[in-house]
DNA sequence: CGATGCATGTAAGCTGTTACATGATTGC
DNA sequence: GCAATCATGTAACAGCTTACATGCATCG
C-alpha cells in the first residue's frame, strides 16, 4: 500500500469524518481551516481525488438525478487503513522536524535591515500575530469539545502555536532593544 | 523588482551573510540547519541561483585557476534590496499564519484509531520531540550570541517551537486519557 | 433575469525532488 | 591507488498554483 502524501492524508481524513462528502465541501473545508498551508485548488484536489479512487481508497455514487452533478465521497476499508497508516507516519522524526516557519527564517537575516526597520518590523507582526492568536481562538470556540474532540484537539494546538509564536516575537524584540548598544 | 520565493530568500540571505559563497556551502547550510523543510537539492539550488544571477541579484566569480570549478557567490546591491523587501513580505497576515505542521494536521484524524494505538502513538511521538529538542537546544549552543546576533535568535526560535509542541502534545496525551471513559 | 454561489474539471507553468552524470581533491 | 567527499550540473518527474471553462441553482 501506498504512502500517502500529506493533502491526501488530509483528504481521506476529512472524508472519512465528513462521509459523504462532495469534493467541494472539502475544498471548503481546507480553505475555511486556520492555518491554511493549502489553497484547496481545485487542480489539486480533483486530480487528487481521482487517484484515490483509481487506488480504491474512496468510493464516489454518481447520482445521475443531481443536476449540479455533485459526486458524494465515501471511504473504503482500504483508505480506512491508509489514513491510519498515515497518521502513524507522525512517529517519524523526519517528518516531526520538517515545519517550515517564513517567521522564523527571517530571523536569521534580520541583520539585513537597520536597527530602527527591525524593531518596527518586528512590532508590526507582533500586532498582526495577535490578530492571528484572536483567530485560533475564535476557532477554537467554534469546535468545543464537545462537539467533536479531535477537532478540537486540532484547533487547541493551532492556538498553543500562535502563543509560542507570540512569545518568541516578544523575546526577539526585548534583545533587538537591548542590542543598540 | 520580483519578489522573492521563500527558497530564494533563504539563499540570498546566506549568500549576504556568507559571501563569498559556493553553491555547495549554501547547500550544505541548508541541509545542517535543524528545522530542514528543504531537502537543498542540487536540482533546485542550481536553477535557482542561475536565475537570481540573470536577474543582477548575485555575482559569481570565475575563477579559472580553480580546479574544481568553484563558483563563488556575493551578493550584489540589486540583490541586497531584494534580501531587505523579502523581509519585510512578513508583515503579511497570510504569510504567517501559513505555517505546517503534519503533527497537527494528524492530530485532527487521531479518532481514526483505536484508544491504545492513540496513547502509544502520542507516547512515542513525545520521545521523538524531546530528542528534537535536545537537538535545538544543542544548535542555539553552536550558535552564541557573541558569534551572530541573528542566527542566534533564529536558533531560539527552534528551541521555543519545539517546546510548545511538546507541551502541546502533552494536554493532547492527558485529554486522551481522561477521554477515556 | 441576472448576479452570486455551488460544483466539477482542465491546461499551462513553476518549483521542488530524485536520480544520475561528471570530474577534482583529500585522506588513508 | 582507491574511497569518500567536494563541487557542479542536468533530465525526468511529481505536485501544487493560477487561470480558465462549463453549467446548475438560488436569491433578490
Amino acid at each position: 500500500m501506498r504512502k500517502l502524501s500529506e493533502l491526501e492524508g488530509v483528504a481521506v481524513g476529512i472524508i472519512s469524518k465528513r462521509q459523504p462528502c462532495t469534493a467541494y465541501a472539502l475544498r471548503m473545508e481546507l480553505k475555511a481551516s486556520p492555518s491554511s498551508h493549502w489553497r484547496a485548488s481545485a487542480g489539486a484536489i480533483y486530480p487528487l481525488l481521482s487517484r484515490l479512487e483509481d487506488e480504491g481508497l474512496i468510493r464516489s455514487t454518481d447520482d445521475s438525478s443531481d443536476g449540479r452533478g455533485r459526486r458524494p465521497l465515501s471511504i473504503t476499508r482500504e483508505g480506512k487503513k491508509a489514513l491510519k497508516a498515515w497518521i502513524k507516519e507522525i512517529a517519524n522524526p523526519t517528518l516531526l522536524s520538517e515545519i517550515f516557519d517564513p517567521l522564523r527564517s527571517r530571523m536569521f537575516f534580520l541583520g539585513a535591515l537597520a536597527h530602527k526597520e527591525q524593531i518596527a518590523l518586528a512590532e508590526r507582526v507582533l500586532t498582526d500575530l495577535a490578530l492571528h492568536l484572536e483567530n485560533s481562538r475564535q476557532y477554537v470556540r467554534q469546535n468545543p469539545v464537545s462537539d467533536d474532540f479531535f477537532e478540537h484537539l486540532g484547533a487547541v494546538g493551532g492556538v498553543i502555536n500562535a502563543e509560542s509564536r507570540i512569545k518568541y516575537l516578544k523575546t526577539v524584540l526585548t534583545q533587538i532593544r537591548e542590542q543598540q548598544t
